[in-house]
Order: C-alpha cells, then sequence, then structure tokens
DNA sequence: CTTTCATATGAATGTACATACATATGATAA
DNA sequence: TTATCATATGTATGTACATTCATATGAAAG
C-alpha cells in the first residue's frame, strides 16, 4: 500500500487511548489460555470442585501427560494452585476471575 | 496409567455440571479471538472509534491483507460488523460484549 | 470504457503449541 | 532398601493458524 489516504484525526484520537504494545501482549496471553478445549475443560471442571491430576485425567478422557502439561500452564499463568496429598497434587482453581471471565465468553455465545 | 485409583464420588458430581463438548468447544474458540494481538489491538481500537480498514493498517503498521484477514474472522464471530462508505469499508464493534471481555481480562492482569 | 484506490481473498509459508511417548521425580508402603 | 503409584517434564511430531504474496473484486473518477 504505497498511497494511504488520510486517516490522522482518527488515528491520533484511538493512538492515545490504545495500551502499549506489551499490555496488549499480556491481555491477550491471558485470553489465549481460555481459547483452548482443554483448558477450558479443566477450568470448568475446577469451578466445582478441586480435584486430582488423575480425576482430571479420567473426566476428560486423555492422557496424563497432557493433563499435566497444560496445569503447568494454568499454574504459571496464577489461574490454578495446587498442593500436594501424598502421592497426589490437588488442584484448585487460584481466583474468581475464572468464574467471571467464562460466564462473560457464556453470554455472548447464548445471545448471538 | 493403567492403575487409576477410584475418584468416582468427585467426577460424577462434576460431570453432571460439566457443559458438552460442542458448547465448551464454543466457548474455547470465543476466547481464541481474543487471544491473538493482533485481533486484540483491532477490537481494543474499535472501542474508541469505527474505522475503516486503512486506518487500522497504519495503527497497527500492519499490512492491509493481515488487517483484512482478521477482520473477516472478527466479523464471523459476530464481533464486529462493516459497511461500505464509497470505496472504504467501515468497522465498528457489533456490541458491548466485547468491552466487558476485555476489560475483565484487564482486570486479572492488573490484580495478579 | 480505463485507471486508480480500497478492500477482499486464495494459496503458500513459517511458527506456535497441544499431544504423545519416554523418562524422571516425589511419595508411600513393604 | 526396593517396588509401586502419582505426577512432572524433556523431546518429538503433527496440526492449527497468522502473516505474506499475488491477485481478484468493488467503487469512484476521468
Amino acid at each position: 500500500m504505497e498511497h494511504i489516504h488520510d486517516h490522522s484525526k482518527e488515528i491520533n484520537v484511538v493512538k492515545k487511548e490504545l495500551p502499549n504494545d506489551s499490555l496488549l501482549c499480556d491481555l491477550g496471553d491471558i485470553f489465549k489460555l481460555f481459547g483452548d478445549t482443554t483448558r477450558i475443560k479443566i477450568l470448568y471442571a475446577l469451578l466445582e470442585s478441586e480435584l486430582c491430576v488423575c480425576a482430571i485425567c479420567e473426566l476428560l478422557g486423555m492422557e496424563q501427560s497432557a493433563i499435566s502439561h497444560q496445569l503447568r500452564i494454568l499454574k504459571n499463568a496464577n489461574l490454578v494452585t495446587s498442593k500436594r496429598s501424598g502421592k497426589m497434587s490437588i488442584y484448585s482453581l487460584a481466583d474468581e476471575h475464572v468464574r467471571e471471565i467464562i460466564e462473560l465468553g457464556f453470554e455472548h455465545l447464548t445471545e448471538v
């Protein structure tokens, strides 16, 4: 695109309101966490009850390795926490933001 | 994993509350839309003002083709709408859910 | 009509990432 | 200690998808 017509008015207004790249990137990363079916299922399950890794595997019908990898991602993002209980690791939600975000997604889903 | 210990109590409770696969998949797809930096930027910009494709390109410093592809994805998902104005296509947000979802994401970002 | 600008779209490419496999670590029991 | 269960993690692989390039379509002007 060589000949761009003038948008300076609109663009300058918008540009001021737009957060910096790093922040927008972080924001995208948060939604990316919710953008995977496996992770959504895990988070949704944890909304109901804390669960050990093995229970999540059985619930989703997936391999333990896959679940553990996803749990680590969720933990690094501070969406879930874990505690040891003997041989097991029990995972639970870190806070209520997860519930709010999922519910908001559902709203959009049902209203369109 | 051959020898799975018994989780039937917890699992049965959670299983009843878990939506079906198709619904969870759709839910994930919505968040996937917000999980890309380019799309987040576009949506954020449209929160401030309706914009033509060319303005978005200039604002984000990206190629027109890339922007158009992303706009199509957002339009197919009913997050944005477009209208023709001469040679230009003006894009705007379809509803206020976008604002709510982005704001909620920001909350999580700033509180952790 | 032809030309030019604005946008849309098909195809190719590179990258990010979810899963599988193999293996390591941690914890309890014998 | 060794054996077994539960989980974690490193690596490889396949797939999904964002961007680019090239081109097509749409709209206005000359």
